[in-house]
RNA sequence: GGGCGUGUAGCUCAGUUGGCUAGAGCACCUCCCUUACAAGGAGGGGGUCGGGGGUUCGAGUCCCUCCACGCCCACCA
């Protein structure tokens, strides 16, 4: 316990009271508590790729609201802090933070230090020595963001903070994916890959994202074989050389006639067949398409389904292949391909277009459209179709995942059906496969034949116990370092998984498993996923997946859906931390963290939440409110600890704070923590402006009853307020109570007698002093003018109420004389003295 | 094209199962140095609840329809 201060401030507070909490380990976890004691949190690890914004803070706001409110209700909390630092985005980062970029093929150089500032030409180094940089570029970051959160407030367990990185994820992600494999339900296969030919790497359905771009449909002349020619729109004309075939539906009419037939390709001279399909579309374009390998994921559909060849222009590097496809026999053929060969997409398109024109192989112009395509969310430029080697876990089948779907309780409800539309538009299965460098590694080698063919249907695995290994430096069973890469020897696998394929196991990984069994049947199935409604079709439903197959079971029971931060122009918030106005530790700095956790406990679950610093400003002033509020009430004399409200308007509060306390409560088990706060904040604001003035004269002169009840309503407050704003409160508390009031008891209605008293004597004295108020405003008068003589007219009703706190009206309102009169409603008049 | 959400005062938002003259905060205007708080307090003006139909004694709330905005999914020749 502290002495009230003289003169209380919100400034300092963040920083007293988070380095408190870390010494006294408010927020550390029992693990010795049981399943049913415990409240488990999936806390979303962000991703250490750049800054943190204000939009994080909001919603990493919304899950510490949670975590505190259970800690109070009496859970044990299991409440750790992940690190996504793995995958692309930190790779992309550090290549531009540090002007470095990997290539694989160089040595390690042991003096390599990145020059700072970065050079404008990312120098190329090591794969050891890039990962070196990316892991302590992490480490850095991590250790910023983990600087906010604490200045948040977040009620994060520190000890039990993992990245995706590290050992203990690299173990579980490799362990996962091993009984995946064995139970047939991970596969390794070739075949068309999404990939972006930027970062030179596959990516999965979930990270595609359509943006309209310019395009231009170029009518082409193919050759009938009767001679006749045959027009073929296209938005791709560069990869006619990779054409298969040319598609219309079943039903066109106008191309019945030509199936079966061959049409010959212009410019390139080969035959393709005549094919029908249902995804034809006979509106568009000629009604007729060419069929190419692989232009888009429809070309793949019809390549699959109608068994058609491949014929491969487009390299992992976005440009044209230097050798001619399969088919291209003819000799003008064979010169035209050579002129586009090594070319990328936009050139290739236009030395085509030339040799079109030049051999009357296109009619008209090209007509430019706007059209929609795939592009990696955080690419640049559309996505190209490879065929490649990946890794792939089966998706089990719809029914199960729509299942599991309707057994999680979400919040809100209406984000349930954006699970289903990703389930009931899945294709294919689930691309794990990157080709990447700053990830987790499948733990896999193949062998390597005396021909030097590398045998990739012979795997040979890690076992569980050498876990987690690296294939490129560690060295299978059986063979030596020297056998690496060499005939008879062995190969490790080149690639490393999704960052999903590890942040999907976050339960697993948080809770121990498999290494600590003990804590994770303590903590699984978690009770709470807290996460923004963008990544359900990839964090929520991958880790549904896992959770699914290993377990049978759902990983949580609720998932709690956050919305987005919205600048209030609809602008995009500013990314860039430092100088930012939007940079949260300016923010905080300003208002203070509970000012900005009470902004963010306005997002309702699912909505959206607009930047406003109005809210700011809001937050602040209610938590100086409660400074001030509480050092007032504290100060009427020492805690009568055995004193009991027994004036009626004593009783009629604290029964009103009864009723706020089980409708907070009940908003908060339904996740409404916008509602609980409205509710305490309105009480709140009540307390202050009305009760507060009707009593302080009878407090000043010490009656129990007033000094019982304002003590018992600030001890009530100040808990209903804590997962909000959980440094003035703690400051608060720290003046009169032992402990935290983080690790107190959330209210509950049986603190204030079952007796709520008559909640009339409340109203009508608050009613008949604002109206006295009103008065002395109207006249210009000081709210210290005396009243000479206020009359009062009500039911008999209102007008017992009003006795039963006939002393504290007049003294709030400095009355003279009061005078009663029945009357219909209430009804006041105030005559001010001279 | 299918779906979800939103539309209430200038701004940000509450309005539970339809029920008294539609609320809050901010902003605006007026007043008050008052011994918890002047980075405060008291009071006031301001809305045909997106439009149009309908059900009902009664609709911001239920039904139909249209409009605008945001998002998800699909389409991508």
């Amino acid at each position: 316990m502290a002495a009230v201060p003289e003169k209380p401030s919100l400034d300092g507070l963040e920083t007293k009271w988070r380095a408190r909490w870390e010494e006294d380990g408010t927020y550390r976890f029992d693990r010795t508590k049981t399943r049913d004691e415990i409240y488990a949190i999936d806390t979303p690890p962000p991703t250490v790729s750049g800054a943190l914004h204000i939009g994080h803070c909001a919603s990493y706001t919304h899950k510490d609201l949670m975590a505190r409110f259970h800690r109070m209700r009496g859970k044990e909390v299991f409440y750790p802090m992940g690190w996504d630092d793995n995958g692309l985005n930190v790779e992309r980062r550090v290549q531009l933070m540090r002007g470095v970029l990997c290539d694989p093929s160089l040595p390690f150089d042991p003096d390599f230090t990145p020059s700072d500032p970065p050079p404008k030409q990312p120098i190329p180094v090591s794969r050891p020595n890039f990962m070196q940089i990316c892991a302590d570029v992490v480490e850095m970051l991590e250790e910023k963001y983990h600087e906010m959160w604490s200045t948040l407030g977040l009620s994060v367990d520190w000890s039990q903070s993992y990245t995706t990185i590290g050992p203990k994820a690299r173990r579980v992600s490799q362990y996962g994916f091993l009984r995946l494999l064995e139970r047939d339900l991970a596969y390794r296969t070739e075949g068309p890959t999404l990939w972006d030919v930027d970062m030179k790497t596959a990516v999965a359905q979930a990270e595609l994202e359509d943006r309209m771009i310019p395009g231009a449909y170029h009518r082409l002349v193919f050759t009938r074989a009767d001679g006749e020619p045959l027009y073929i729109d296209t938005t791709r004309p560069e990869l006619l050389a990779a054409c298969v075939a040319v598609v219309a539906h079943p039903d066109d009419a106008r191309y019945k006639s030509l199936m079966g037939t061959e049409v010959t390709t212009p410019v390139f001279n080969v035959r393709v067949p005549v094919v029908a399909h249902e995804l034809a579309d006979p509106e568009k374009g000629s009604g007729i398409a060419m069929i190419c390998t692989f232009g888009d994921t429809t070309d793949v559909i019809w390549w699959r389904e109608l068994g058609l060849p491949v014929r491969t222009v487009v390299e992992k590097d976005g440009r044209i292949s230097t050798l001619p496809p399969s088919g291209l026999d003819d000799a003008a053929g064979r010169a035209a391909y050579s002129e586009i060969a090594g070319l990328n997409m936009k050139q290739a398109q236009k030395k085509v277009v030339e040799l079109l024109q030049a051999a009357g192989g296109i009619a008209g112009d090209p007509k430019p459209i706007e059209h929609a395509v795939k592009f990696w969310e955080n690419g640049n430029r559309p996505l190209e179709i490879v065929t490649n080697r990946q890794w792939f876990i089966r998706y089990p089948p719809a029914e199960q995942l729509l299942a599991r779907g309707n057994e999680l309780r979400w919040h809100p409800e209406f984000m349930h059906v954006r699970y289903d539309n990703w389930v009931n538009g899945l294709v294919g299965d689930w691309n794990i496969t990157r080709q990447r460098f700053f990830g987790v590694p499948f733990p896999i080698w193949y062998p390597i034949d005396e021909d030097g063919n590398v045998l990739h249907d012979q795997l040979l695995m890690a076992p569980a116990d050498r876990l987690p290994v690296d294939p490129s430096t560690d060295v299978p069973a059986g063979y030596t370092q020297e056998q690496r890469d060499k005939p008879g020897g062995f190969t490790g696998d080149p690639d490393v998984m999704d960052t999903w394929a590890t942040s999907s196991l976050t339960p697993q990984i948080a809770g121990g498993w498999p290494d600590d069994l003990d804590l994770y049947e303590r903590v699984f199935p978690m009770d709470l996923r807290p996460q923004a409604h963008d990544i359900i079709r990839t964090w929520l439903f991958y880790t549904v997946i896992r959770s699914h197959y290993e377990f049978e079971s759902l990983p949580w029971s609720d998932a709690l859906i956050s919305g987005f931060v919205q600048d209030p122009d609809r602008k995009k918030l500013s990314k860039s931390a430092g100088n930012s106005p939007d940079d949260p530790m300016a923010i905080i700095g300003e208002y203070s963290a509970d000012a900005v956790r009470y902004w963010a406990a306005g997002e309702r679950p699912g909505m959206d939440l607009a930047l406003d610093r109005n809210q700011f400003k809001v937050g602040r002033r209610l938590a100086t409110k409660i400074l001030n509020a509480s050092r007032f009430v504290l100060g009427f004399g020492e805690d009568h600890s055995a004193a009991t409200a027994s004036a009626p308007i004593d009783v009629a509060m604290l029964g009103q704070l009864a009723s706020v306390v089980s409708e907070a409560t009940d908003a908060f088990e339904r996740s409404e923590y916008t509602k609980a706060l409205e509710q305490t904040e309105s009480f709140f604001w009540a307390f202050c402006d009305d009760y507060l003035e009707l009593v302080k004269a009878r407090a000043y002169a010490g009656d129990a009853s007033a000094v019982a009840a304002l003590r018992l309503g600030l001890s009530a407050l100040l808990r209903l307020f804590a997962p909000f704003l959980p440094f003035v409160t703690e400051e608060v508390w720290s003046w009169w109570r032992d402990g935290s009031v983080h690790r107190s008891a959330w209210p509950t209605t049986d603190e204030f007698d079952a007796d709520l008293g008559n909640p009339l004597v409340l109203e009508v004295a608050a009613e008949t002093l604002g109206q006295v108020r009103k008065a002395k405003t109207a006249a210009q008068k000081s709210l210290r003018a005396d009243v000479a003589l206020l009359i009062v007219r009500g039911t008999p009703d209102q007008l017992a109420a009003l006795e039963a706190a006939r002393t504290d009206v007049m003294e709030a309102g400095r009355v003279a004389e009061l005078r009663m009169e029945p009357g219909a409603e209430l009804e006041i008049a105030v005559t001010l003295s001279e």
